[in-house]
DNA sequence: CTGCAAAAGTGACCTTGGTCAATTTAAATA
DNA sequence: TATTTAAATTGACCAAGGTCACTTTTGCAG
């Protein structure tokens, strides 16, 4: 029989995370060290890997919850009607993945895991994200402002490649990026939306 | 004035890769130890890291090589005349980075980088790549096989897009992939590249 | 209240990638 | 050939993530 986890246990977790977050926010993704949160926190390094899995299983957690923020908002959002709108509803979430080199890596390493028992939170993100614009893509299909001729989960998903390509190119080029990840994503979602 | 490497160095480097590549034949990128590589070519730890930047480095070039000379069997090969025949000539490639999450996280984390004078051997492959595929494009846009409202760049970094995408989808899934990656590709494909 | 079993937490220890001052070896020069 | 200078290599050492046998705490049953 598994017992739910005593009070103890929530209020550590929540410390770990509290300050993790803090150190992050001090210091970014890149340099957060796990003896600063557990020493921050004031537990033993043990205790961070009985909650979270690895250094990423962490880090997970706090990014995927960033991410979850964003897709509400989305969400709470009016769908967009065309291409600009679109564009205009995914400007957050691709600053975000693009902030940070660590975040990119990360999502693209568990998105779509299949996280069993695991921090299925980046996971869950991942879908919900897909079944979001997937709805989108169907209402802008039946408005005619977005090619009919394939299903719109397809289109979906190639909203994510293509967010993806962007974002690694951007990282690979090293020095002072051109422009906003925005301007270079437009020509790839006009010519992958419209036909 | 910066002297040409001595003999004894490009013996030393041509051991550690050769070592490597038959440590990595024999156990896979993941298992791959510096210690035992160093060990294997005999010499000292710091000896490899004056001959690499890093493990990643040293797994840039191994990589790198074997990127080059698929990217040789497709320019090699016949140019192809429309989608069906761009997967065939696609497979290998796509084969080689879908056999190994190693190979993908690194393809995808050095393609593009500016390597200045770092093992640039990574993007040299990847601009290859795209401009191989550009070169296709154009001659299956003249024969009517691919769109034309679309610049040849554009096209071909959209096949980068769902190459990745397709082998990220198909490494997060865990489990047992369901079909080979060419069967994930080609709707993708279809739709990126006809109207 | 007491004893006990499971949960939670601990910290010494391990692994492995990576560094760098010191040493050895090769080649250029007198 | 002896001397000198730079290239090449060494290995003790460090950093940081991760492990696990053991201790402490908690909650429950008698």
């Amino acid at each position: 029989m598994a017992r739910p986890p005593q009070k103890r246990r929530l209020e550590t977790r929540a410390r770990l995370l509290a300050e993790a977050a803090r150190l992050v926010d001090a210091q970014g993704y890149a340099g957060l060290r796990v003896e600063d949160v557990v020493e921050a926190a004031g537990v033993a390094k043990g205790t961070l890997f009985s909650h979270f899995s690895d250094k990423d299983g962490l880090l997970a957690v706090l990014i995927g919850a960033e991410v979850m923020r964003l897709i509400d908002e989305m969400e709470n959002a009016a769908p967009p009607a065309d291409l600009p709108q679109l564009m205009e509803r995914l400007v957050p979430l691709l600053d975000f993945v693009a902030s940070d080199r660590v975040i990119f890596d990360l999502l693209l390493r568990y998105s779509g895991s299949t996280g069993a028992e695991r921090d299925e939170i980046v996971t869950q993100g991942f879908y919900r994200q897909i079944d979001l614009w997937a709805g989108w893509i169907v209402s802008m299909q039946a408005a005619g402002t977005v090619r009919g001729d394939h299903p719109p989960a397809l289109l979906a998903e190639g909203i994510q490649a293509f967010l993806n390509q962007v974002i690694a190119i951007r990282f690979c080029q090293g020095g002072q990026p051109t422009g906003t990840p925005a301007e270079a994503l437009y020509p790839f979602l006009a010519a992958w939306l419209i036909t």
